[in-house]
RNA sequence: UGGGGUGUGGCCAAGUGGUUAAGGCAACGGGUUUUGAUCCCGUCAUUCGCAGGUUCGAAUCCUGCCACCCCAGCCA
C-alpha cells in the first residue's frame, strides 16, 4: 500500500527502461543486494534493498541476495541471519541466495588467467611500502620492483600463496594497470591477500581471500547481474569494474550505476559507528529502538510498509542529501494513523475524585477503536468515581489558549462526561496531588443531552480498573543534526535524554493482553507498541513508536521562545 | 595543485530548450472534529550555485568561476 508517487521514473529506472527497450542483454534485468555480513542492516540499506528489489520486479527480472563474504575476519553468521531476517521483514524475497564465497574456486581460476595474461603479478612489498609506492592524490605512484616478474614466477608464487607457503602480508596479488593513473583505484589494485583465518562458510579451504573489487565485480559477472546498483562512493571503482570484465572471459557484462546513499539527521549510518554504540553500550544492542537499524525500527514499532513509503518519498538521485527525521516520522504516522486501534493510557497520572458520582458505581462506556474507521468496532471502558488523567492536562494557572482542566473550568472526558474542577488538593510542598471535580450527569456520551460543548476533551482511565505499565519514551540518539561531521568524539554528541522510562503509567483494561505485533494509538499521546525486548517481570512494557503531531506543544515552545527574547 | 561526482524553496524532489518551475515533508493561515490527532481548503521559488554567452525563447545548450561530497585499506 505504498503511496503512489506522482513523480516520473528516477534516472536508474530510465536507464534500465532504455536498456530493456533496446533489447540490451536480451532485455533481461537482474539486480542484487550485496551486503557484507559484518553488521546489521540499517535504513540506508533499506534504500538499496528497495531500489534493487523493486527495479527487478518492475521489469520482470530477478534480484539476488548475495553475501559479499570476502573478509572472514569481520564476518559472522549472526550477521548473516540478521540480514536475511531483515530483508524478509522489509517485505522482499530474493530469487536466489548466493555468496561471493560460492565463487572462490572460479575467482581463483580467473585470477590465474589474469596472471597468465600478464595482467596481474605477485607483489612482495610490505603494506607500508605498497602505500608509499602508490603515490598521493596529486603525485603519480611508482612501479613496485616486483612488477615485472615473469608469468612463471608469478604463477608459482600465487600457487604458493594459495597453498599456504607464505605468511600473512608476505605477498599479495595485484592487477597490473597503471601506477600513474589519476584514479587511485587503477594504481595496481590489490586483488588477493593472505589471511590465515577460517571462513564462516568455507572453513580452512582457503588462506587467500579476494578483495572487494575483484570478488564483487566478478560475482556480478558470473551470476548474471545486468545492472549493478550501488552507492556513490563506488563511482571511482567503475573503471576498475569495467577493466576486470573486459580482461576476463566472463559470461555476462553487467553495468554499474551509482546513486546517493541515504543520510538521516540526528543519527549515524556507518556500520563502524553503529557497532561502537553497541559494543560500548551506549545503546541496548543492535535492535535498540533509537538505532537506525531495521531491527531497531522493528522493535520501535515502525512497520515495513512505512519504511518503504519513506524510501519512495525520498527518491533516487546522485545528489548528496541529508533527510530530516520528520520525513521518516511522517511516513510512520501515516501508516499508524490508518492502522492503529485507539486506546486510553495515562502516562503521568493525576488522580481525580468525582465527588458527585456514587462510590460503588461502575459504568462501561463504549469507545470507538478508530474514529475514522467504524468497521473496526469499539470496546468498553470502565468508568468510576476515581479516575486518573494526564497531569499535564491540568494547570492551576493556565495561559489563555489552554483548553484543558483548571480550577473552576470544565472539560469533556472523552467518551464519558463533562466534569468541572472544584478543588485542588496539594501536599506539604505545594504539589498538586489530587483534584476534586463534579460531573454533569446529563452529558454522558451518546445520551440526548450530550451535545453541550466545552473547550477541551481529555482522555482518562478508571483508577480502580487501571493496569500498571512501564512506558519507554525514546527520542533522537544524538543532539546534533550531523554527529558525523561534528567536532569531538561521537559520544559527546549523544542525546542524554534519548530514553525516559515512565513507571507509573496507567492503561485501560483493554490493553491487558495486547498483541505485541499490534500497534496502538494512545489517544492524544502517540503510537505505542509492546516492548517485547524489555518484558521481563509481570509488568506490562510499552514503548512509544512516535508521538502524535502536537500543535499545542508547538505553541508552548513558541511562547517559551518569546519569553526568552 | 590530480581524478571522479553533485548543485532547483527550510528538508527531499520532478523538470530531458517553448503555456503561470510538479509533488511530498516542514512552516504558516482557515474549516471540520468528544484525540490541540486525523481529514479538508488555502499560502509558501518573477526563479533554478554565480557570471557571461548562444537562441525569437534557457533550470534545461556553451564558456568561465564558486561551493560541497568521494578517492591515497593487504575493509566493503
Amino acid at each position: 500500500m505504498d503511496k503512489e508517487s506522482t513523480r516520473g521514473p528516477d534516472f536508474i529506472r530510465q536507464i534500465v527502461a532504455d536498456d530493456v527497450a533496446q533489447g540490451k542483454r536480451d532485455g533481461r534485468v537482474q539486480t542484487r543486494f550485496p551486503p557484507e555480513p559484518n553488521g546489521y542492516l540499517h535504513i540506508g540499506h533499506a534504500k538499496a534493498i528497495c531500489i534493487s528489489f523493486n527495479i527487478a520486479t518492475e521489469f520482470g527480472g530477478k534480484c539476488f541476495l548475495r553475501f559479499d563474504d570476502t573478509n572472514p575476519e569481520a564476518e559472522d553468521t549472526e550477521f548473516v541471519e540478521a540480514i536475511e531476517r531483515d530483508v524478509r521483514w522489509l517485505g522482499f524475497e530474493w530469487d536466489d541466495l548466493t555468496h561471493a564465497s560460492d565463487y572462490f574456486p572460479k575467482l581463483f581460476e580467473l585470477a590465474v588467467t589474469l596472471v597468465k595474461d600478464g595482467k596481474a603479478y605477485v607483489d612482495s612489498l610490505s603494506a607500508d611500502e605498497i602505500r608509499s609506492y602508490r603515490g598521493t592524490l596529486t603525485e603519480p605512484g611508482k612501479p613496485s620492483p616486483h612488477r615485472d616478474r615473469s608469468v612463471e614466477e608469478n604463477l608459482e608464487l600465487f600457487e604458493g600463496m594459495r597453498r599456504g607457503d607464505f605468511d600473512e602480508g608476505q605477498h599479495v596479488l595485484r592487477a597490473k594497470i597503471d601506477m600513474a593513473s589519476p584514479n587511485m583505484n587503477l594504481r595496481d589494485p590489490t586483488l588477493y591477500r593472505i589471511r590465515k583465518v577460517a571462513h564462516q562458510r568455507t572453513g580452512d579451504t582457503w588462506c587467500i581471500y579476494p578483495m572487494y573489487d575483484f570478488a564483487h565485480t566478478l560475482s556480478d559477472a558470473l551470476e548474471g547481474t545486468t545492472h549493478s546498483l550501488c552507492s556513490l562512493e563506488f563511482e571511482d571503482h567503475r573503471p576498475l569494474y569495467n577493466w576486470l570484465i573486459e580482461q576476463l572471459p566472463v559470461p555476462h557484462h553487467p553495468q554499474q550505476i551509482e546513486f546517493s546513499r541515504l543520510n538521516l539527521m540526528y543519527t549515524v549510518m556507518s556500520k563502524r559507528k553503529l557497532k561502537r554504540l553497541v559494543e560500548e553500550q551506549y545503546v541496548d544492542g543492535w535492535d535498540d529502538p533509537r538505532m537506525p537499524t531495521l531491527s531497531g525500527m522493528r522493535r520501535r514499532g515502525y512497520r515495513p510498509v512505512a519504511i518503504r513509503d519513506f524510501i519512495s518519498r525520498v527518491g533516487v538521485t546522485k545528489k548528496d542529501h541529508l533527510i530530516e527525521l520528520g520525513s521518516l516520522e511522517s511516513a510512520v504516522r501515516d501508516d499508524l494513523n490508518e492502522h492503529a486501534q485507539r486506546r486510553f493510557a495515562v502516562l503521568r497520572p493525576l488522580k481525580i475524585v468525582l465527588t458527585n458520582y456514587p462510590e460503588d458505581k461502575v459504568e462501561l462506556l463504549e469507545a470507538a477503536n478508530h474514529p475514522n474507521r467504524p468497521e473496526l468496532g469499539s470496546r468498553e471502558v470502565p468508568f468510576s468515581r476515581e479516575i486518573l488523567i494526564e497531569s499535564e492536562d491540568f494547570m492551576e494557572d493556565p495561559p489563555g489558549k489552554f483548553r484543558r482542566l483548571a480550577p473552576g473550568r470544565e472539560v469533556r472526558l472523552r467518551y464519558a462526561y463533562i466534569i468541572k474542577c472544584e478543588d485542588v488538593v496539594k501536599d506539604e510542598s505545594g504539589n498538586v496531588v489530587e483534584l476534586r471535580c463534579t460531573l454533569d450527569h446529563e452529558t454522558r456520551s451518546g445520551s440526548d443531552q450530550a451535545q453541550r460543548k466545552v473547550k477541551g476533551t481529555i482522555h482518562w482511565v478508571s483508577a480502580e480498573h487501571a493496569i500498571r505499565a512501564n512506558v519507554s519514551l525514546y527520542d533522537r540518539l544524538f543532539r546534533v543534526p550531523t554527529p558525523d561531521r561534528a567536532e569531538g568524539d561521537l559520544e559527546d554528541h549523544l542525546n542524554p535524554d534519548s530514553l525516559e522510562v515512565l513507571e507509573k503509567a496507567a492503561l485501560e483494561p483493554a490493553l491487558a493482553n495486547a498483541d505485541p505485533s499490534e500497534p496502538f494509538q494512545f489517544e492524544r499521546q502517540g503510537y505505542f507498541v509492546v516492548d517485547t525486548a524489555r518484558a521481563a517481570g509481570d509488568t506490562l512494557e510499552f514503548l512509544r513508536t512516535v508521538s502524535l503531531r502536537d500543535s499545542w506543544a508547538k505553541l508552548e515552545a513558541q511562547a517559551l521562545q518569546q519569553a526568552k527574547s
